[in-house]
DNA sequence: TCCCCGGTGATTGCATGCAAGTTAGGGGTC
DNA sequence: GACCCCTAACTTGCATGCAATCACCGGGGA
């Protein structure tokens, strides 16, 4: 029998949605009477869910003044890809040794539906990679059966970056990241931790680069916004 | 002019304190009101704390059931440990280029000060390394400059571990722990970050060994303890 | 004797009210 | 005309009250 979730829970679920998929921009003001009023509760577990997203790093609180979501620089993103880095390699090698016959099957067919409609040409269809790249990478951290290296990867993510991100993706680099994801299953049916490790960091670097440019352009074309 | 700290801020620094200082045993009990009266404050700001407290993985809630605080198993002590290991040595690379002359003479008095106090004789006194070793690791994590690694890596800490640590030193690690800090020293002074990533991954290691050995022996003699 | 069930006390979850702090705007002064 | 101060509306922070849920415990039945 599931536990019915409580208010502050559904909150928090909900900011958490609106706050990754992109409806409440960095900079948008969080008022609790407003979120409140959205969300057919009360103040008291809007503020929780504010102060349990403020201690994920999702939203930045200021004493007396409000909450407002949380905006990242440059070199804040950067560190996040210094941490995914470090996390994600090291996950992917505890996976290795974990997967069966079965999981390295459903990672290749992930990959190869990746190359699919990731190809260039009429049929590319970038928004499908999202849910796909997750599951891909979200198979990894499983199959590695390490929670607290999950659980430090996911805070780090996050900072909804990796939220838009294949339509920022050169073709260049994308048919890189989509040439990893099919390496790192050969290196897992492999069974080699090193290898796969390897491609992983590689696959970061990538989207570690694509990402920097992305965050520099779009820095410099709107320098300042301050989405109320 | 320094704020002065809301109520919820009180409370969540006291309640760190208390948990982190092993006043609240690991599986206590926290109920609300309890800790309203302990703190002379209102439920309100202590379910704030708790609940952040909670995110922060130092205490458990059960919906309904009220909050206690965490319990780790050997396994969960060992993913701690896997996650330093990858963190602490990255934080100690970044650490090398950004150390001045002043920075080195302050990490070696530190570990001057550590062989002083660490050494087996009559004046040993093992209380006191735990400040210095502190500091040390702390300073250490200043001049990375690098504020995702280190949130994570204070995220990851954060299970009260590192309390009572010194005690459950033999000797032989001791002197091996108080060897690395020396040598950790020794790299930032040569400017060589393989170097002193190197040393603190073999610190790390080490401490690993002795805290697990720590926790096994302690899961063996007292299983199942239930503070209440 | 053991198991199941209903009552009771305590605890959590949430809504609301009040006070302190903050921000914005207008009037007064230089 | 520019600057400063002061007032007012709004927002946050906290306390308190009430309903729902849960753990504990004694009694009845198998």
């Amino acid at each position: 029998m599931t536990r019915p979730p409580t208010s502050a829970e559904r909150a928090l679920g909900t900011l958490r949605e609106l706050i990754m998929g992109g409806e409440l921009a960095p900079g948008a003001r969080l008022g609790e009477v407003e979120l409140a009023d959205r969300l057919g509760v009360s103040r008291t577990p809007v503020r929780e869910a504010l102060s349990r997203l403020a201690a994920e790093g999702l939203v930045e609180v200021v004493a007396n003044r409000g909450a407002r979501v949380a905006t990242w620089t440059v070199a804040e993103l950067e560190g996040v890809f210094d941490l995914r880095s470090v996390l994600e390699p090291q996950l992917t090698a505890h996976a290795v040794p974990n997967a069966g016959p079965g999981d390295v099957d459903e990672l290749d067919a992930l990959a190869r539906r990746m190359h699919e409609v990731g190809a260039p040409g009429p049929a590319q269809d970038l928004d499908a990679l999202v849910p796909l790249n997750r599951a891909f990478h979200d198979r990894l951290v499983t199959l590695a059966a390490h929670p607290t290296l999950a659980a430090a990867l996911a805070a780090a993510i996050h900072p909804p970056i990796v939220r838009r991100n294949f339509l920022t993706y050169d073709e260049e680099s994308l048919r890189r990241s989509l040439a990893h994801h099919t390496e790192i299953v050969a290196a897992v049916r492999a069974g080699d931790p090193a290898w796969a490790r390897a491609v992983m960091t590689s696959h970061i670097a990538n989207a570690r680069a694509v990402m920097v440019r992305a965050a520099r352009l779009q820095a410099t074309a709107h320098p300042q916004e301050e989405t109320a």
